[in-house]
This record gives C-alpha cells, sequence and structure tokens, in this order.
DNA sequence: GCATAAAGTTAAGCCCACTTAACCAAAAAG
DNA sequence: CTTTTTGGTTAAGTGGGCTTAACTTTATGC
C-alpha cells in the first residue's frame, strides 16, 4: 500500500510538472503563431494522424460540422490547410496540413520540447539511461491501458 | 548523441501520454461540474497556493484586474469561493476556497489521476520502484530548471 | 493634510468558438 | 428515377473571456 502510494506520489509530482511545462511552451508558440487553441490541436491532428475529410475533424473534437469547416476554412485561409476534392466522393474533402502548415507544426513541438533536451543536459549519463528505461516501462503500460479501455 | 536522442524520445512518449490522459481526465470533470478553464485554473491555483488577494490572481494568470474580478464573482456565486476584507489593508479582499469548493478540486484531483492508480496496477512491485525513483529524479531535475529560469 | 498610488468593482464592447437552421450537391437506397 | 442520406458550407445569433475606461475606497509619500 505504503510502497503503491510513493509510486502514485512520484508519477503524480512528475505528470504535474512535464505538464506545466508543456503548456507553458505551447502558449509561447501560440502567441507567436496566432493560433488559438482549437486552430492549434486541429492542426496536430492532422499531423499526426494524417489527412482526413472534415466530419473526422468534428467527431474527433466533438463538435459540429459547421464549427469544424470555419475552423478549417480560417486555416486554408491562413495558407497552412489545404482543401480539395476527394476523387472517390465528389461531396468529401481531402484536407491535409500545407508544406507551411507542416513546418509550423514541427517548429511548435520543438518548441514544446526543448526543455527536455535541457533537462537531460541536468543528468548524468547513467541517470539518462536508467530514466529512459523506467518511461518507456510506463509508456507501454499506459498504451495498454488506453486500448483496454 | 544517439543516447541522449533515446532518452529525449522516451520523455517525449511518456508526457505526451501522460498530457492527454490527465487532459482527459480534465474534460471530463469539466463537463461534470460546468466549471471553464481558466476558472478551474483559479481554483486549482487556490487549492495549491492558498488563499491570496485578487492582484495576486490577475498577476498569475496574466489578465487584468477586471478579468480576475469576474471570475471569482461568477466562483463566490456558485458558492466555491469566498471572498472577505483583508483585516490588515481594507482595499484588498481575501479570497479563498469554500469547503465546497475545496472538496470539488480534491474530488476533480482524484478524478484526472484515476489513471495513475490503473497504471500502477499494470506493473511489478519492482518496476513500481525502480520508476517511482526515475521520475523522482526527473521531477528534481525540473524543478532545478524552473529555479535557474 | 493633500496628492498620488494601489486594490477592486462595474459597464460597455470586442472577438472567438460554438450552435442551430437553411441550404446545395453528390451518393446510396428503394 | 425518385427519395433519402451523407458531406459540407453559409448566415445569424449566443455566450464566454477578455479589454479599456471610469469610478470608489483605502493606504502611502512628502
Amino acid at each position: 500500500m505504503t510502497k503503491s502510494d510513493s509510486f502514485t506520489q512520484a508519477v503524480r509530482s512528475w505528470v504535474d510538472v512535464s505538464t506545466q511545462r508543456s503548456m507553458r511552451g505551447w502558449s509561447h508558440h501560440a502567441k507567436a503563431t496566432g493560433l488559438s487553441m482549437p486552430q492549434f490541436s486541429i492542426m496536430m491532428q492532422l499531423y499526426y494522424r494524417g489527412a482526413c475529410g472534415l466530419s473526422e475533424i468534428s467527431e474527433r473534437f466533438e463538435i459540429t460540422n459547421a464549427a469544424a469547416s470555419q475552423h478549417v476554412d480560417n486555416l486554408v485561409q491562413a495558407g497552412l490547410l489545404e482543401r480539395s476534392e476527394d476523387p472517390h466522393d465528389r461531396r468529401a474533402k481531402h484536407i491535409q496540413l500545407s508544406a507551411k502548415g507542416k513546418s509550423m507544426i514541427e517548429k511548435g513541438i520543438g518548441e514544446r520540447y526543448r526543455w527536455i533536451d535541457q533537462l537531460a543536459e541536468g543528468l548524468s549519463e547513467k541517470e539518462r539511461v536508467r530514466t529512459a528505461e523506467a518511461l518507456t516501462v510506463l509508456t507501454e503500460a499506459a498504451r495498454k491501458l488506453d486500448q483496454s479501455t
């Protein structure tokens, strides 16, 4: 019990400090680019899960088609997204990141994670190896949780 | 270089999966309570850093006094915050969580972290000890970063 | 004691995300 | 071939978070 508690405590502390950090990075990047939270989220999602139709976006974010369409439209006009006709279904649209959009997201990711490199510098080689192993175990376990849920 | 990269990669993956998790918990709690993001943040901050005046809130969130005052007012009317006069400075207000607010936040924290307990169940005793140690090291290092910045 | 600064509040207004409702075009169903 | 469903857009309106500006009250500096 007490063992499990100290585990819980360690994870909580780390989750707190790391989310705080990565949020700070995000908000910095947000101000620099002028992107709003939902805009950024949509682009991130297109970056990681690839191109998709409009209704997939509204489903994933649980908003109406209308809202999704407006966001996409703004991003298209900003030159960050490309919206084309789906050749197999002429009703549907094919939405993907433009080159500009892709590079912006990659820059954002770099920004958001820069503190991790700084973190690495404060650790010994041994510590780096050991913590990397531990985190891999945790990440795996968390992914299993995702699948079972 | 490659060593540092695998460290970076491990941390990134874990940060991704854990922020996603804790965000999901948060958004669930948000819908249940009807609290907005800034409202929730203000209450969290009062929970962790204790009672304070209004201008401290506006400083911490980088918003104007007017905005902070409005948020606080809403939360007071919802019975989640108590706003009283500071005995030492009659201009200032003393803002703190009400009993109701405190218990709501504690419930929220529990909600947000429940997945960590599930995570613990999927690990052996040995893994728990080792990962807890690793995370403690990381948390420490991150806190040092905060101080130096 | 008087001018100035500081803590908070209130009101008016802006912007943005979101919704509903009406709509068009293409595909699927019968 | 008609009807219905699906994918998407547009317009109008709502609500929230924020700002500026004007104001009240209390504390501070000289």
